[in-house]
DNA sequence: CTGAAAGCGCTTACAG
DNA sequence: CTGAAAGCGCTTACAG
């Protein structure tokens, strides 16, 4: 007579119930369960019946007493919270982590730590092993909770190149400066010469590669770096509107701009409109990411696509491979030219 | 003599190590772990020392196997991929939840549900115990996941009214029927009589009842409904310019429109704007939400403020009291007019 | 108030 | 290949 408690929350079946119904010891449906070595295929077939028959689900506590690991890996973002709203990116990355670790049925747990007091709390929950790993994601990516993340033996993979080099933190991370040389170069074959920028938070690799590469293709092409052509920015709108509005200030006679991230763009181009700039007849303009705000702009951004699919993925590959043994790994992807009307 | 491997993962102190260390049982460590019922001030002291010298932290894993608890809960969104990242919404509940728990010590779980294949995943995994509860964020409300968890046990909240009335699933929503009615209010008072509607999506409260909202109060007015100044959407941008579209083509006379979400009426703004309609000269624009989406909108829109930080706030409190044995609660809260340029 | 003991559901050597 | 047994780190009645 079977206990069916119908409403309410029923006492899910054990792996005890599973062994009955099959007809064969704990240790050997366990054996099933990660694997199914060592097992005997009539054996392995009645309790894979009795676990389709009794609708049995390992319990994950106590799998996690036992193996030490958690199963579960968090995303964390060390990030003030309205940066986390306002950039499409971010999202665009933890849909892509969610769902590939998803396809491995890896729970992910959102952290958030937009203050020190967060990251404090979120640190010690972490090193306290209540996750097997963490994919991190940072723009000011001086912070130090990666390193002292790896240091405390906690497996990470850091979304963008570190800051401090000699790191043996993993990361995956877009080409920054090849495709800031793509950009520029796009730039320079429309004609333009008078090519400002505004830069990415230069604390970061990715500020300062994006920077590096619109000044090696402007020397390439013997057009001289004019530094009131540079200016900085922190990736948010109202950085691009501002810096905008300091090339204009500083070199009014300007012809295009590369701006650091797509979402800055939008701030420019408020910035270039207002001052009675066309874009592009006057003022082409690049972004960076080819995020929704790309597409969504007035007009529609050219811009350096930034494969925020293969960047997730990858993230999640290379931390499940150190979960498995293997040793941090650095990937960089290739970016590539996106065309639209804004150039 | 201490092991204290550093590099690698040190083996986490236990509640053995903490009673040893206290001079106590390790029932006792777990009383004043508990609560500190039944404990004496002596023991209580020692036992904290204890917890601080040894920097223990409590295995979850060995705490939820024996409580039955989890200690996390989910946080679900069933809606497809697209509209998670387009519509700025989900993300500020995301935040909201993510810390109203965070202020608990209690993690959240991200479940991405777009396909029927996700869910169906999903929905083995919480009912197998995985989470204590689920707070459910989805705006074709009319599917089913609410009441099938409610029925399997798991205690949830939804975001937004369910559809079926009779459903005993806590929820709680912003009084869209009120807002959409001081709307509308709002419009006539400018003295605009033509005014069209872009509705939410209709096999959803939220949709229905801003709809209600306007036909009630036009009625009050005593300026009858035109049918051709009503066209449903389904709350993105690109149904919200496809709408004003239709509205100019069948009611080319309207002199204003409430569009039931921001980023609905983003996409009106676009088609009215290329209709050549100067904003709110011609036509006056109202939103709904007060997202991001309002504040970046040329013009600012002028729109109905839901208080989301509220509701995930709500939300939150709502599941932990189920959880603690309350009863499913509904909770409506007060929405706001705020005035920008659009109107 | 406190300790000893049972037990949560699983995995993993250890013998066969 | 398989079963019996130990044990993961906790909580919770149960006696005192």
């Amino acid at each position: 007579m079977t206990m069916n408690n119908a409403g309410g929350r029923r006492k899910p079946p054990t792996i005890h119930d599973v062994a009955r119904e099959a007809g064969v010891s704990r240790g050997t449906v366990s054996r099933v369960l990660n694997g199914g070595h060592y097992v005997s295929p009539p054996a392995l077939e009645a309790v894979n019946a009795a676990i389709r028959k009794t609708g049995y689900v390992v319990n994950r506590h106590a799998r996690s007493l036992i193996t030490g690991r958690s199963d579960s890996v968090g995303f964390l973002l060390t990030e003030p919270q309205e940066r986390f709203f306002e950039d499409p990116n971010f999202n665009v990355l933890l849909r892509g982590c969610t769902q590939a670790l998803a396809a491995h049925d890896i729970p992910l747990l959102l952290m958030l730590a937009g203050t020190e007091d967060e990251r404090r709390r979120i640190k010690r929950f972490i090193t306290a092993g209540h996750l097997d790993g963490v994919l991190l994601v940072t723009s000011h990516s001086a912070d130090p909770v990666a390193e002292e993340l790896h240091k405390a033996g906690v497996p990470v993979v850091q979304c963008g190149k570190p800051m401090r080099s000699g790191s043996k933190v993993s990361y995956v991370a877009a080409d920054d400066r090849d495709g800031a040389r793509d950009m520029v170069r796009h730039l320079l074959s429309l004609g333009r010469r008078r090519i400002g920028i505004v830069t990415g938070p230069l604390d970061s690799p990715g500020g300062v590669d994006r920077l590096a590469g619109y000044k090696e293709v402007l020397a390439e092409a013997g057009v001289g770096i004019d530094e009131r052509l540079v200016v900085s920015g922190d990736y948010s709108r109202a950085a691009g509107e501002a810096g905008a509005e300091r090339l204009l200030a500083q070199a009014p006679d300007l012809d295009a701009v590369f701006v650091a991230s797509d979402l800055m763009a939008l701030g420019a181009l408020t910035a270039l409109r207002r001052a009675g700039r066309r874009i592009p007849e006057d003022v082409a303009v690049g972004g960076f990411d080819d995020s929704i705000a790309a597409t969504e702009a007035t007009p529609p951004l050219t811009t350096i696509r930034q494969p925020y699919d293969r960047i997730s993925a990858e993230m999640v590959r290379v931390l499940l491979a150190q979960l498995g043994g293997e040793d941090p790994a650095a990937v960089i992807l290739p970016t590539e030219l996106v065309r639209r009307e804004s150039t």
